[in-house]
RNA sequence: GGCCAGAUAGCUCAGUCGGUAGAGCAGAGGAUUGAAAAUCCUCGUGUCGGCAGUUCGAUUCUGCCUCUGGCCA
């Protein structure tokens, strides 16, 4: 499998796996194989004080490895793929600068997806719009909201469900910001791709149930380490913080929050933090079986390492 | 040991006034443009505990057995 290389072309590499693949350490090895810059990719890892429930890498890993774009925000902020682009391209443009390789690395699939294929002209997202938006919403529910879109831009709406809240409200807020349809307002943008040799590699393991064991060991490790006394701290640190806030939102959290809140057991707290951590590891696979020129590595395999750095200098000598 | 209640999908359970059954959760596949660890969409055959009886036909009724709870000894 040849990628389409354009040598005129820095090289950038995207690490990418679905959680619990060893993707850290992967990254720790690679640092230590080659020069390189090594950027997050984690709509996670970007909160402060969201260390155990997001397996951010410790402190002693980060000095021995330092991460950009990680502890960007407090819990009550928010970030964005947008965002993310912009911080990531300036990052890798400075780390070829300086004859580094930038690697990025992590499990948000939509933030790599935007980097490479880049974003439309849109608004960025406005809270009181949103807020104006939920309030009619709430009144009259999603699929009316929808049926309103589809008068307003009946493309985008088409490709849309009725119950999918969070896209009706985006497409809204776009046409409420500009005055224009979505659909209008990407066909006139246009989007450069990445000035970057992207080799792009996968952790991908061949079993299923062995990721699922791990992801199991892990959430109980988690809430061994401190997991529920990290939310209560940021509880008491931030006492606006609510199960939807964007932050709390994140797999584990969520769940942590209805356990203080006495909803669920600590047993079903268990369960269900697992069975999150499971199904955001599947819509990570499928994000990674849509995507064009990766190579697939076996994390399971103990090779591994030596089947990546074939590929990169492969992919780097051409 | 006696009495009572259960035994149905991986789990929790519903249901069939006798015509071989369906929800939630789990799981799988997919979508994915400023919240993305988000937000959604699609997918349900399983000796209906075992054996026998009644019946054209039993998961459903009857008997016995096994197992699991509970109560009484």
């Amino acid at each position: 499998m040849s990628l389409p290389v354009n040598t005129s072309l820095p090289p950038a590499i995207f690490l990418m796996g679905p959680t619990a693949s060893g993707k850290t350490a992967a990254t720790i090895a690679l640092y230590q194989q080659l020069p390189i810059e090594i950027i997050s990719v984690d709509s996670a890892l970007v909160y402060r004080g969201m260390d155990i429930g997001t397996a951010k890498p410790d402190a002693e890993t980060l000095r021995q490895a330092p991460h950009h774009l990680i502890d960007l925000i407090t819990p009550l902020e928010q970030y964005s793929a947008a965002q993310f682009v912009k911080d990531a391209l300036s990052l890798m443009h400075a780390a070829t600068a300086k004859g580094r390789i930038p690697v990025l690395v992590g499990g948000t699939m939509l933030y790599f997806n935007a980097l490479q294929h880049g974003l439309s002209d849109l608004p960025e997202a406005d809270q009181e719009v949103r807020a104006a938006i939920e309030q009619e919403a709430d009144k009259v529910g999603w699929p009316a909201m929808h049926a309103q879109l589809a008068i307003i831009d009946p493309s985008v709406a088409a490709r849309i469900q009725p119950t999918d809240s969070q896209r009706i409200e985006r497409a809204l807020e776009v046409y409420r910001i500009s005055g224009q349809p979505m659909s209008a307002l990407r066909a006139q943008s246009c989007k450069p791709e990445l000035p970057f040799n992207i080799i792009k590699i996968a952790l991908v393991p061949s079993e299923r149930s062995v990721l699922h064991q791990r992801i199991a060991e892990r959430f109980q490790l988690m809430l061994k380490q401190g997991f529920i006394e990290e939310v209560q701290t940021l509880l008491a640190q931030y006492p606006q913080l609510t199960a939807e806030s964007p932050s709390m939102r994140c797999v584990g959290y969520r769940q942590v929050l209805a356990y203080l809140n006495g909803d669920i057991d600590l047993n079903t707290l268990g369960d269900q933090g697992v069975f999150a951590t499971r199904q955001l590891a599947k819509r990570q696979l499928t994000w990674l079986r849509g995507m064009n020129d990766v190579h697939s590595i076996d994390c399971l395999e103990n090779n591994w390492l030596k089947s990546a750095l074939a590929v990169i200098n492969n992919s780097i000598q051409k």
